[in-house]
DNA sequence: TTTGCATATCGAGATATATCGATATAAGTT
DNA sequence: AACTTATATCGATATATCTCGATATGCAAA
């Protein structure tokens, strides 16, 4: 974990929405239960724009911030996008910040 | 941990300057050898001043926001402020973070 | 009480972040 | 091809953060 992989994560955490949105990613079934796909690959940002109470425009940016830090990544499936957390990057930002802080 | 303290707690991390003074703060011995009293209550703000590369008002209001956070403590002694890592309020953050994130 | 040192606070300017609406892109539908 | 839906990008504005120098405050020494 480099100096700059640490920065871009805490700097993703820093924001309340996209801490939000990390928190409804870890149980999309109570989260999103509209969501008609399945969460195989997570959440669609329709279903987050939905929840959110923001703009979509702010929603997309905010994954862009998440999905950069490596908090989260996404696939595209047709016209939708679904976005999932990348459980092996938050636990190793966890590990290390209660390593290292 | 309420999501007031998270918030203030993230925060205050997500600025490299503050998160340097805060590692630093774990081994004032070897980071401040500098300074003549002992590390009882941690080290003076001059100190800290000294290896920031930031002027001085700019360390205090940083260490301040820290101390709002709840990260460090601070001491007065004579004309010498003195401030140390709170080791209990990182823990319970790095734990927490660990837990929910 | 005047002077000097250590730290905190204030006000201003610069940079970063959050947010939005408008628009572009990408994909599906008719 | 034209139209609709989903998402991303752009440009603008508002707010927050960072930083500084100047100054205030707290304390100690002369």
């Amino acid at each position: 974990m480099t100096q700059n992989d640490l920065d871009s994560i805490i700097k993703a955490l820093s924001n309340p929405a996209r801490r939000d949105i990390l928190a409804w990613l870890k149980s999309p079934e109570i989260e999103f239960p509209e969501q008609c796909s399945n969460y195989e690959h997570g959440v669609c940002v329709g279903q987050i724009f939905e929840k959110a109470g923001l703009s979509q425009s702010t929603v997309s940016s905010h994954l862009a911030n998440l999905q950069r830090a490596g908090l989260v990544s996404s696939k595209r499936q047709g016209q939708w996008v679904y976005y999932q957390r990348n459980e092996e990057c938050i636990a190793e930002f966890a590990d290390y910040l209660k390593q290292t802080l």
